[in-house]
DNA sequence: TGCTAATGTGGAAGCGCTTACAGATAGGAA
DNA sequence: TTCCTATCTGTAAGCGCTTCCACATTAGCA
């Protein structure tokens, strides 16, 4: 019952090849055959199958997101300088939001494999990574965002890399925080060992180590993903920020690398009798747009989101068009420090 | 250079079609024979081309979601719930996120006939009603999220409706600061004539009207959309509530409808010299995660919004697999008030 | 005028699956 | 034994496009 390029071109009397050169200007169309075979298209209401077109081509102007949650403002803001860049392009975004399940993860990986997808962009766990290295040794385009894959770094592939610079972020909000008195800094963070969380934890132990500080794992807590199927996971993080003050009182500053665990850190440090900033500094990860309105406002290192998703963004699709392989380096994006006012100095200490 | 179906065919000695059967679990395979022939794929890496298969079924089994902005919680909680019941029914999720683009939501909306989906999930604008209301004649299966169509109610088709009772949110909400004694209730709210808005403006001309009180349309502030390309909204509805609070200094109440206005909302309070809520009682919509945790903790009043998207997402697998048509009736769920502490009783007026 | 290049069009073979439809075999009921 | 049904397999015709090639025609130029 749809209308086919077969019927457009019989009633237009020409052959399907004409047809086909005029949705997509490509080769000799006489003017007048162009207008006359539009004209016809108008009045049948054609609109080209893009399933056809697809499996011809064998392409399908379709990248994956892989994400494991929209929960953070990052994904958001990263989602959308993406998708910018993408319908500048003319590609469309499957979002794969795997919700921190590695078998889903999975599933969505091979989506490129099955031809549904010309691309992916992920910031994936560290789950699949075997799965993500294959993919990128058989050339299909994939970027990552903040993370790495050392053992790709001197194959030609069709890989990309964008990142914030994370060890200047863990290094720049501990010399906030060293400078303002503070010795014992506490870090939450979320469980999988991405390369985010390393990059940033390596940052922290440089600044510790210009101090002649070392880093103390019992002051850095790491909190399970939670693998969220009900909607009861508001106060994720919360426990174990609530164990870590009560364990290690002598924390006097807290950073917490991902944004979601926020509303469990507030909470747990509420019940702790803990108040920021007198009582105790807390600097958050990534901006986000309330972050002013929080009592008090929240001071926290933030990255380039936007700009990253669209810098990921141009890279695929660039990897996506040129077939031509290369050595990847990584493209590293600058961090941005925002002070507000929940950090102040450290408390004196009764020791 | 990929793998198919008839290598594989070649190989175990067998049809293409008894592959597809065994690929699809579908007629009658010898169990032998189905072993030997999964033994065959697994030895060459056979993965079945999706694009292949989407053409002869005419199906793709992705759905689009149109949504105009994924900065509200609103938007990533439903798509969460979205996402949920897709993923078990093996439905993939193509994001079109228009970014308030009208030229936007039209293409994305053409994908439906364009053969790329199998049907479509939409918060989306009243920009493109036309549109959608053709592509629900035309039988398309579509549900819409918070949306109604009044010119389609009686006609047989295939689309869907879920709303939150937002009549009702907006009298519950208006009722209960007129108890708290206030009588100049301010109303912020995005620009388009979305149907949730006008639920939700119904129900405070209800609530009014049980008091004898009329609707003062000086104190409904609408606030154009931004045509994002830029990260420069921050703050958005700033300017028009400093300008509302200024020429209408009556107002002690003041409704929030969308939540990314909510930075721009308070920021204008603050430098109008409001203080929530001695001065001034502020009722955001739809909850997030960080609510308790603002200065004031925010009363909301919010929707169900992950089981809408749950329940979106439920009725249009329904709808995409029993070809069946029906009148729809709109599927309407309860909202919940979350008071908080950004409302007080009304200050004494100097009148 | 003849030759080449540019322009314009169609035939037909794919792309890699699904799905009638038909045919074959085996087992059980009559 | 015959017939019917259930089980199993293959042939071939699509699905609706793209694209390679071949073939005309016209224009450009020496």
């Amino acid at each position: 019952m749809r209308v086919t390029a077969k019927q457009v071109a019989e009633k237009a009397g020409v052959s399907l090849t004409t047809i086909s050169r005029v949705i997509n200007h490509s080769g000799y169309v006489e003017a007048g055959v162009r207008t006359r075979i539009e004209a016809v298209m108008a009045e049948l209401g054609y609109v080209p199958n893009r399933l056809a077109k697809n499996l011809a081509t064998g392409r399908t102007r379709t990248v994956g997101l892989v994400i494991t949650s929209l929960q953070s403002p990052f994904f958001v803001k990263a989602t959308e300088g993406i998708q910018d860049v993408l319908a500048d392009n003319g590609y469309h975004l499957l979002l794969c939001n795997t919700r921190f399940n590695t078998a889903t993860e999975l599933d969505d990986l091979q989506l490129l494999r099955q031809g549904l997808l010309d691309g992916i962009i992920t910031t994936a766990s560290s789950q699949t990574r075997s799965e993500m290295i294959e993919l990128v040794r058989e050339n299909y385009p994939v970027v990552f965002i903040n993370r790495l894959f050392e053992e790709l770094q001197f194959e030609p592939n069709r890989a990309g890399y964008v990142l914030a610079d994370l060890v200047h972020s863990g290094r720049t909000v501990t010399n906030y925080l060293l400078e303002l008195g503070h010795r014992r800094i506490g870090i939450i963070y979320g469980a999988h060992n991405s390369t985010a969380n390393q990059l940033r934890l390596e940052g922290y132990r440089r600044a510790l180590l210009a101090c002649d500080l070392e880093v103390d794992m019992k002051l850095v807590q790491s909190v399970p993903y939670p693998y969220i199927s009900t909607e009861s996971e508001d106060l994720w993080a919360y426990s174990e920020t609530f164990e870590l003050l009560q364990t290690q009182p002598e924390i006097t500053a807290l950073l917490a690398f991902y944004h979601p665990m926020l509303p469990g850190v507030l909470q747990a440090l509420r019940e702790v009798g803990r108040k920021v900033p007198e009582s105790l500094s807390l600097v958050g990860f990534d901006d986000f747009p309330l972050a002013p309105y929080l009592d008090p406002p929240l001071t926290v290192m933030t990255q380039p989101v936007y700009e990253m998703g669209r810098v990921a963004a141009q890279l695929l699709v660039q990897k996506i068009e040129n077939e031509t392989l290369g050595v990847a380096e990584p493209l590293v994006l600058k961090p941005e420090f925002i002070i507000r006012r929940s950090c102040g100095p450290a408390p004196l200490q009764e020791i």
